[in-house]
DNA sequence: GATGAATGAGCCTTCATTCAT
DNA sequence: GATGAATGAAGGCTCATTCAT
C-alpha cells in the first residue's frame, strides 16, 4: 500500500518536473534553460529536481522520449494496410490531423519536436530530428504497402519518397502549430499537401 | 590610400574570423562553441575578435547573413520566367543542384544553414530557418509565374505550395550534404522530387 | 521495564550506526563519506541517523571516541610496574602485539585511528592524532617507572622519549595493518623496534 | 624579450597562487578550503586561479610537489657516505636541523607535509605521506652505508629500521614545528633521538 | 519512532567580455 | 592595433539537515 502510494507520488512528481521542463526547454532551448528555471516554475527548490532526474541531460532525454511516445501513438493506430489511393489519402489526412492536433494542444511540444537539436554531436544521425526519423520509417511502410497493392507508382524510390513526404507533413505541422493556425489555414495546408501527393503541381 | 589599405585589411580580418566562426559553429553549435575556439583556430588573441565583432551573437549573425547571401545567388540567377512545365522542371533541377553543390563544397555551411539554432527566441518567426524562408519566397514567385503562364495548377495555394516544395528541396539538400552523398544518391533524390512535383505519388 | 528495553534498543541502534560509520569513514574519509552512505549500508532512512546523532561531526566524534576506548583497554591491562629491562621489553612486545591484533582484526579502525582527519582546526593540538596522544601518555608512565627502578637511562627526557617510542610503535602498527602484514613481517618489525629500543643502531 | 617577461610573470603569478594555496590548505585542509578562499587572500577574482591551474586538485598537487622539492634538497646535500657512528650521528643532526628549520620557517608547510591525507584513496601507498616515504628511502641508504662500513649493526633489517628512524625524525619535526618550539625544546628532542638511535633506552 | 522528500547553502568550473599594456 | 590577463556572473550539482507524515 505504502509502496503503491509512494510510487505513484514519485511518478506524479517526475511528471510535474517533466511538464515544467517541456515548458522551459520549449521557451529557452536546451542551453539557455537552467535547472533553476524549471524549479522556479514549480516553486520548488532546485535540489529537488535532482531527486528525480540524474542531471540536466537526463531531463531533456526524458522530454524527448515523452514526446516521441506521444507521437508514436499516432502511427500505431494507422497500420500500413490501405487498399486504394483514396484510402491512402484519407489515412494521410488522419495522421496529419492528429499530429497537428497534438502540436496545437501543446505548442511547447512542437517547438521541441520540430527544432530539437542538442548540438555538438558530430554524429550525423543525431542531427536528424528523432521525431522526423520516427515518422519517416512509418511512412516508408505506407509506401511499400501502396506500391505492393498497386495504387502507388511502382518506380518509386520508397525510402526517399518517404522522407520527402515526411518533410511535407512536418512542414504542414510547423505551419499549423506555429502560426496563427486557425482551422481554415490548417485545411488549406492539408488540401494542398494531398493534391501534391496525389497529382503533383502540374496543370 | 592608407585608408583604403586599412579598410581592406579590416575586411580581410573580418572575413578570416567569419570563416573560422563558420568552422567552429558548425562543429560545436552556438552554445558549445567559444570565442576562444575561434581565436585559437586563427592563432590570434581572443580579445582581437572583439575589435571586429561586437560580441558572440554578432559573429553568429554575420555567419548566418553570409550563408544567406551565398544561397541567394542561386535564385538570383534563376528568374521566375520559365514557360513550360518542362522548363520549370529543369529550373528546379538546376537550383537543387547548385544548392547541393554549395553544401557539398562546404559542409560547414550545411550544418549551420539547416540547423542554425541560438534558440530561446520567443519570436516565432525566428524559429523558421532564415535560409528556408529565403527560398520559400522565391519558390512562391516561380509558382505564381507557372500559374500565370498556365502550366501549373490554377487552384494551387501558391504560398503553401511554395513552402511545401521548399521543404522537399531542403530535405534533398539535407540528405545530399549529410549522408555519404555520392552522385548516384543525389540523383535518386532529385529524380524522386521531380516526379512528385510533377505527377505526385499515384500509379 | 519499558524504559530499560527502550534504552537498550537506542543503545543498540547507536552502536549499529557507529559501526556503519566506522566502515564508511574508513573507506572514504570524513569529507567524502556521506550520511546517506552510512544509512544505505544499514538499509535505514538517512533521516533516522539524526535521531541518534546530532550531526555528521558528532558521529565522527563518537567513532574516534569508540576507537580510543578500544585502544585504551590495551594499556589498562599493562600497568607501569615492570622491574627489569627484560620485563619491560616483554611488555612492549605484548602492547605492540595487542595493538597490531586490534588493527588487524578491524582494518577500518586502523585507517581512522592512524589518519583521523576532519582538519581545518586551528587548534594545533588537534593535529596530533588522539590515539597517538593516548599512548604517548601511557608510555611516559612506563618510562618513569623504568627510570625510577633504574633499568632505563636516568638522563632520559621522559616526555620526549615517550613520544619517540610511541612513534616507533605506531609506525610498526601502520606497517602491520596496512601492508600485506603476514606474521613474518610483523615479527620483523617487532624485533627491530625492540632492538633499537634496547640497544640502538650501533654495531 | 616579451616572452621572457611574460613567462616570468606567469611564473610569479603561479607562485603567488601556490603560496596562497599553501596558507589556505594548511589552515583548512583540502576539503574545507575553497578556491574562493585562495582568491580572496590574494584579492583576485576566483576565475583568475583557473588561468594558472586546471582545477582544485591540480593546485593541491602543485602544493605537495613544491613541498617535496623543498624537502628533497635536504637529503640531496647529505650523501650516504659517512664513515663512523660519530659522523653518522652528526649527519642525522644536520638533517633533522635543516628539516626542523624548514618547517619552523613555514609552519604552513609542516601542517600539510605532516598531516596531508587526501582521503578516499583505497590505494594504501597514497595514505602514507609522500614526504615520509621520500625520507624513508634516503634513510635506508644511510643504513646500508653504515652496515657496509661496519659501524651499524649487521643484523639490522635495513628497510624497517629506516622507517622506524624516519618516524622518529618526523616525530621530532612535528614537535618542533607545532609546539612552542624554542631552541631549547628542539635540542632536547634532537639529543634524545640521537641517544636512542645510538644506544637505545637501556641504562 | 522512522522515514525520505524537500531544501538551499555552498562549491567548482566555464567563458563572454573588458581593458591596460 | 593586438593581446591576453583578469573578472565575475552564471549555472550544474552535492549533500547535510529539517520536518511533515
Amino acid at each position: 500500500m505504502v509502496n503503491v502510494a509512494s510510487v505513484e507520488k514519485v511518478a506524479r512528481r517526475k511528471e510535474e518536473i517533466l511538464q515544467a521542463a517541456i515548458t522551459i526547454f520549449s521557451e529557452k532551448g536546451y542551453y539557455s534553460a537552467s535547472i533553476a528555471d524549471i524549479a522556479n516554475l514549480l516553486k520548488i527548490g532546485h535540489g529537488t529536481i535532482y531527486r528525480y532526474y540524474k542531471n540536466k541531460q537526463a531531463i531533456f532525454d526524458a522530454v524527448v522520449t515523452s514526446i516521441l511516445q506521444k507521437l508514436a501513438t499516432v502511427v500505431q493506430d494507422e497500420p500500413p494496410e490501405t487498399n486504394s489511393l483514396q484510402e491512402y489519402k484519407e489515412q494521410i489526412v488522419r495522421i496529419s490531423d492528429r499530429l497537428i492536433s497534438i502540436f496545437q494542444d501543446d505548442q511547447r511540444i512542437a517547438r521541441i519536436a520540430l527544432y530539437e537539436t542538442p548540438e555538438g554531436n558530430n554524429d550525423t544521425a543525431n542531427h536528424v530530428s528523432a521525431s522526423f526519423l520516427l515518422f519517416s520509417k512509418f511512412i516508408q511502410e505506407y509506401m511499400r504497402n501502396g506500391v505492393d497493392k498497386g495504387f502507388l507508382r511502382p518506380n518509386m524510390d520508397q525510402e526517399i519518397a518517404a522522407r520527402i513526404v515526411t518533410s511535407m507533413i512536418f512542414e504542414t505541422i510547423k505551419a499549423a502549430s506555429m502560426e496563427g493556425s486557425d482551422e481554415v489555414l490548417v485545411s488549406r495546408w492539408r488540401d494542398e499537401i494531398i493534391q501534391i501527393m496525389i497529382g503533383g503541381l502540374g496543370a
